[in-house]
DNA sequence: ACGAAATCCAAAAACGTTTTTGGTTTCACC
DNA sequence: GGTGAAACCAAAAACGTTTTTGGATTTCGT
């Protein structure tokens, strides 16, 4: 444990050199008005003598902090953290090239989020501002927008006049129950995500969608929302044994509720893939490793990461009308999808 | 999308009371030689008026930021997120409640750790770094320690002399190994995670320990080192079928390891928990979905995570001697270990 | 009613950069 | 040799707070 290191600021590099300090500045922030001999002098003075310009007066004086933030909400810590982080790596990717940095922030429940967003904004701690999970009506949208700071949202609202990358949930709850029909199902229930984020509805419309384009009636009772941790899928899948008539089919617009519905009807005896059939919605790593493996849908996080990321990087640079992006999913045949059998096999 | 929010600084806020810049700034900052209803006065109008202290102002002047920084190398976005995740709830919930935020970085691949902390302490960043992942001999904490600056690890190095919490993994391995043992296994094998990582050697060292105590010959044959991408827990298991003589037991120091080693394994007709043992050590969500169960450690990554929190929050109010705290983690027993039998199945 | 201490507050300095402003060279061109 | 443009750089202002300094005013014991 040496001595402390002495502090050292651009006037120290400056004087070294024999230079203003201004002048050492531009030449570090690469403004063109310095000689390009001067300019390679000064650099190398600097990573010589340690210097590094202090962020909190850069950022005062430039009202620019090179940064951008992502703010996660609780609800996704717990089980989408996946999702989530794949999604990052993308983002970091492509702002990182452009030097700025991505931060992340987790705001600790629903009430919060807008705090933290404010605190964010107000205080100027970023240049802009990502995150996902968006509602029909969000009042973080408006926020922004009112006060005309950038951001990207991973998912869209009912207005959508702003930047966003989305998946095709629409598509995606067309096509899991375009499959099961075609797989000869006629009663697919749908496990539907929160109703409060976006894209359950349009999963829910694709799910509707496709009932209708064949034919098939729309029973409400197979529609059963479910919450990450208040209502399980385990719960709605006991709700609907309990009801009597169970579906042969099951389109959850969620991994996590698709597995924990399949676990629990594997303890009535009721075995995904082979007494139902079961779709999920996001290729969770789980659904993979899970026995039979979970047929699902692939999402390119990584390229909608990268894609959001591009977004920022325009907006920050003067683009001010909106830049939307949705992207197609696709889908993942593992075993726990099969044909309609004549007699379904529970027998709770 | 209205008109933008005119800016607001503190001297409006003065300006609007009646009072000087200082007071303001003393009253909102809880500074003691204000008079309470000035102070009362000052923060109602404050809030009235929306004003909020610019971050870069503040930063800049009082060489603060209230903000810590938990940095992530990028190989755990990969797989041991949800370790990550919780750990940091813990983290956050404690700084939170002390007026600090907690952000979190990317390192995006081991060169960039140091830089990443050169850029947060140099510049200013944060008041305090955490991280993980640590290493024997670790050039980030002899970094940090050369500059004085605040940080907690989870882990620990061979010195020792900083403030960490740590898992006892040396207990996990004797734990596991033992109890292997005692369901009469001899021949145990132990997939090692990352040597370059402490706890590995810890785990290992508990290991050969429960060897050695129960006059268990070592057979360093068994002993294979894994790494999370390149040799996953599958390739040193085709490892060891190829070497004819299986071991009847498999302790992993990370779940993922034993997750895709038991996976390997089945293809080959070697079903961990009939024809194999095998034990885990850290309870990530997977092991519960998969079936079997992983038998495995729980560690209480939320505690963890508060005790880091307090540990950073003491050293931030000047404390300077190390803080250390070891947890012990908690066996949990699934379905993938199971008594010795005599005739171990494995015909591969 | 007096002095000392405590309380309250204003003015100005300071934090370490970037940006603005403007001045001096250099250089090419007539 | 004079002129204008381009290149280079120095000095000082500015960013929006917090901290320092010190001057009033009030309070309190005697």
């Amino acid at each position: 444990m040496s001595q402390a290191v002495k502090k050292i600021g651009i006037r120290e590099v400056a004087s070294r050199l024999g230079l203003s300090v201004s002048t050492v500045s531009r030449a570090l922030n690469g403004y063109d008005d310095v000689n390009p001999a001067t300019r390679e002098r000064v650099e190398r003075t600097a990573v010589e003598m340690g210097y590094r310009a202090s962020f909190a007066a850069s950022n005062l004086r430039s009202s620019q902090t090179q940064n951008i933030t992502f703010m996660v909400s609780k609800p996704w810590t717990k089980f989408v953290d996946p999702f989530f982080l794949s999604l990052l790596d993308g983002v970091e990717l492509v702002l990182r090239a452009q030097g700025y940095d991505l931060n992340v922030v987790m705001a600790r429940d629903y009430e919060k989020e807008i705090e933290t967003i404010q605190n964010a904004v107000e205080r100027k701690r970023c240049d802009g501002i990502l995150f996902g999970r968006t509602r029909p009506e969000d009042e973080r949208i408006s926020f922004l927008q009112d006060r005309n700071f950038p951001f990207v949202t991973v998912g869209r609202t009912l207005e959508d006049d702003h930047s966003w990358v989305d998946v095709d949930h629409v598509d995606i709850g067309y096509r899991a129950t375009e499959r099961l029909i075609q797989l000869g199902h006629t009663r697919i229930a749908h496990f539907v995500t929160p109703l409060r984020y976006t894209y359950s509805h349009h999963a829910r419309k694709g799910y509707r969608q496709a009932l209708s384009d064949y034919g098939l009636p729309h029973e409400p009772a197979l529609e059963v929302e479910c919450y990450l941790s208040r209502k399980t899928g385990g719960d709605a899948a006991r709700e609907l044994l309990s009801l009597g008539q169970m579906p042969t089919a099951l389109y959850c617009s969620n991994d996590m509720i698709a597995l924990s519905a399949i676990e629990a009807l594997r303890r009535f005896n009721v075995h995904a893939g082979k007494d139902i059939a079961v779709i999920g919605s996001d290729d969770m790593p789980l659904a993979s490793y899970v026995d039979p493996g979970l047929t699902t849908f692939r999402q390119d996080l990584d390229g909608m990461g990268m894609r959001m990321g591009q977004m920022m990087l325009a907006m920050l640079s003067g683009v001010t009308e909106p830049q939307q992006q949705q992207i197609k999913a696709e889908l993942i045949v593992r075993g726990t999808d099969m044909p309609f059998a004549r007699k379904p096999g529970h027998e709770a």
